[in-house]
DNA sequence: TCAATATTTCAAGAATCATTGATATTATGG
DNA sequence: CCATAATATCAATGATTCTTGAAATATTGA
């Protein structure tokens, strides 16, 4: 993860309609989700407008995508998620162990 | 740390010289940075545009500003920073510890 | 093969964002 | 109190981004 994947990474997750399909995708596993399954869970979003925005999501790698039949496969990309809070921790903590104490124990008490 | 707190934090993380900025502070510690200190660490970037990334962080909530003397000393929000971790965490893991894992160990081994 | 289903691509318009240069505000030293 | 220093604000411009609606592509079942 260098500096232009986490941009890439943090713009992707700056919108509301993205930010809502990554945690709907997380929380759906490694199975995924069709993208039309996608579309009605965001407030039945237009085909067009959900594609735009699981076409940005996968450009920036937090998604990825396969075929089934007629349908899209959209599932999250596990790794990069850890990578991109790798990424923020490792710069956070140069010294201030402060910083990253209470999102070690978020993530403790969540695992 | 709510939807919209997050979305905030993530657009102002999306822009390169916010991050930039973000990351410096944070190195910086508790004790901060003048704005002109941190325009000459940006390529010498404009005034004005220094402090429109500061105040567009400062309104994202991701540093603080105090006054001292003629200068205004900027420094990072680090509850803040954690708490944007720790909500993109809890959405994280739900049933699916493998995701966590990696960023565990990331923030294990930083402080 | 044909019709239907699922999704993507494209063009156009509205909205938002970043940068610049000029001006205003706040504070200090002499 | 004045001149200077440090930073913020404002208006204008150019660049990106989001949404919509229409049309295109790919796949399957009958």
């Amino acid at each position: 993860m260098d500096e232009k994947q986490a941009l890439d990474a943090f713009a992707a997750l700056s919108q509301e309609t993205r930010l809502r399909i990554v945690r709907l995708l997380v929380t759906a596993g490694p199975e995924g989700l069709p993208a039309g399954a996608i579309g009605e869970a965001m407030d039945g979003a237009t085909s067009s407008r959900i594609s735009f925005h699981l076409s940005h999501l996968e450009h920036a790698g937090l998604v990825v995508s396969r075929r089934e039949g007629r349908s899209i496969i959209y599932s999250a990309a596990l790794p990069v998620l850890s990578g991109l809070v790798a990424f923020l921790m490792r710069d956070c903590c140069q010294g201030h162990p402060e910083v990253c104490a209470p999102a070690v124990a978020a993530l403790s008490s969540c695992c």
